[in-house]
RNA sequence: GGGCCUGUAGCUCAGUUCGGUAGAGCAGCGGACUUUUAAUCCGAAGGUCGUGGGUUCGAAUCCCACCGGGCCCA
């Protein structure tokens, strides 16, 4: 889609009446017949004794004064001078209304001719969408509307092109996130979204200080990218003649941490997987993790649904959630405890499958293909496994619970459970059908983690499988060094945000998801 | 990767069934109007119908390919 004007700063003589350069042409006209007037359009400073919120509050506070006082005349504050962007405007010739918004309101203002003077005529220079400072008392209009009575009026700020239309806003999802200040201008929900996803991590790193965690950053460009299941994305560092990649996780390197004797770290951060995009998953995506030492996975599940339910309350003030929109069923709450659902039995209660008794790759795919399910060829044990935990058993998970005790064959850095040599000390958290968080009881054990390692090499090799993890070399090296037992924790920002929103897509919670060209 | 839906004025949408050369509202432009709240009234404008091919006397409409966007499946 590109339909912006090329010819958009061509001179008004062209005659270019094209598309929208008619529109902007007008606009171009008038901040040329401001300059001659001697106006600046873009005005580097304004001055502003209140914003709008407060000078209504000033007018309220005012008015309550009054109460009582029948015989006086109207409410009027001394003179305020506000800014802000104009949304709409109601004229009737020698007299005109206003709608002017700021970050924290709205107020309305009231330009009448006898009281303006000069500065009236400003007015037909004025565009909606254009920036407004606006001098004079608060007053109630007739009809009630607390207003700003405009005694003296400028323009601080041109706009060239139309904003969307005032009524049905913006509805067209392509220019919502091409051009996410459109959205963010006509649609009240795209505020929310984006002040309760500021509150959720806001409300994490409280959660987490509050424990006694500490943040830090830890590289993005890394030499390899392990920790995790993902293809990474490439990049070349010049100066240092070197392939480098984009983080899949922070896992090694906030355990390297930990083995340094900082025992409770947490860190907020993008990450970037290099796979397809949909309503649940973006290219770069934002994850909370942290590890304690001395804790085990039972102490995090204890943490992690403390964790959601406390971010709930600071940015609903509720545990319950709404359910997103289009999904029937009740609403959802987060309060804890969460039941641990054992996985082997969960999987066995979903779809019949026993993966203990399907314990190699021919034994699954066949009796996953006895029940009618579709068998990528060439796919690892555990990639069928986690085929079937997706297709039968996450729909399942609605209200929050932590699924635990995961085959070690899909868990390369958690520690075996005791007394088990095929299930690991690991769990994760699904609230509506989705993931949310991913935890073990770290391993570090240095020669266990290596042969995790070489397997995870070996499998990419064998079955292609470029989503394998790698072997980290300076990560064994550091657990070699001795890793206290610590207890890690992963947690999707962005699904956070969606569940705390009701949002369904993780578009409606990134501000700028990735598109095409 | 496969299927379905979708792209028309700056914005929101009609028009595609059944081919006849594009309409409305808002915004903008000209005019009237000193209490409006989607202000109202009058007038004149504004369009490579996503792009490129094809069929046809004639294509927004039918066919093909491509580029965006959405949903479902894999």
């Amino acid at each position: 889609m590109n339909q912006t004007s090329e010819n958009s700063g061509t001179s008004p003589e062209t005659g270019d009446t094209v598309g929208n350069s008619r529109l902007i042409l007008d606009r171009l006209r008038k901040i040329e017949r401001l300059r001659e007037l001697g106006i600046d359009p873009f005005p580097a400073r304004v001055k502003r004794s209140h914003s709008l919120a407060e000078a209504v509050e000033l007018f309220e506070a005012h008015e309550a004064t009054m109460e009582g006082d029948e015989s006086s005349t109207p409410a009027r504050t001394d003179a305020v001078t506000v800014a802000g962007r104009v949304m709409a405007r109601r004229g009737m010739g020698k007299m005109s209304f206003l709608d002017v918004r700021d970050g924290s309101g709205q107020i309305q203002v009231q330009a009448r001719a006898d009281v303006l003077a000069d500065d009236f005529g400003l007015l037909e220079l004025l565009d909606i969408g254009d920036f407004v400072s606006v001098s004079g008392p608060v007053i109630r209009t007739r009809r009630g509307q607390i207003s700003v009575e405009a005694q003296s009026f400028g323009i601080i700020s041109k706009s060239m092109r139309p904003l969307p239309e005032k009524w049905h806003g913006l509805q067209d999802a392509e220019t919502r996130v091409r051009q996410r200040y459109l959205d963010l201008l006509s649609n009240e929900r795209a505020v929310q979204n984006a002040r309760a996803r500021s509150q959720v991590a806001s409300a994490v790193r409280r959660f987490m200080e509050s424990r006694g965690f500490i943040e830090v950053e830890t590289p993005i460009l890394v030499p390899i990218a392990a920790g995790g299941f993902a293809e990474p994305f490439e990049t070349h560092h010049n100066a240092l003649g070197r392939d480098l990649f984009l983080r899949i996780a922070t896992e090694l390197y906030l355990k390297q941490l930990v083995v340094g004797g900082l025992d409770k770290v947490f860190e907020v951060g993008k990450i970037f997987r290099n796979e397809g995009i949909d309503a649940d998953h973006n290219p770069e995506f934002t994850t909370m993790e942290s590890y304690e030492a001395y804790a085990d996975y039972n102490d995090v599940m204890r943490m992690t649904e403390d964790l959601v339910a406390f971010v709930a309350m600071e940015v609903n003030g509720d545990t319950v959630v709404p359910a997103p929109e289009g999904e029937d069923g009740a609403t959802i709450d987060l309060a804890p405890p969460w039941p641990r659902i054992d996985l082997r039995q969960a999987i066995i209660d979903a779809s019949g499958i026993d993966f203990r008794e399907c314990s190699n790759r021919e034994a699954l795919a066949s009796t996953m293909h006895e029940r009618g399910m579709h068998v990528e060829p060439n796919s690892t044990w555990q990639q069928l496994l986690d085929k079937v935990i997706s297709a039968s058993l996450e729909p399942t998970l609605v209200a929050p619970t932590f699924l635990v005790d995961y085959p070690l064959a899909m868990s390369p850095l958690a520690k075996k459970k005791p007394g088990h040599e095929d299930i690991v000390e690991r769990f994760e958290a699904f609230v509506l059908g989705r993931e949310l968080a991913n935890a073990f009881t770290e391993l570090n054990d240095p020669v266990d983690q290596r042969e995790r390692f070489e397997q995870q090499e070996r499998q990419r090799d064998e079955f292609d499988d470029v989503e394998a993890d790698r072997l980290d070399e300076s990560f064994l090296l550091a657990v070699e060094h001795g890793m206290p037992p610590t207890g890690g924790l992963g947690i999707g920002i962005d699904r956070l945000a969606m569940l705390v929103t009701g949002e369904s897509s993780i578009r409606e919670v990134t501000l700028f998801p990735q598109l095409r060209s």
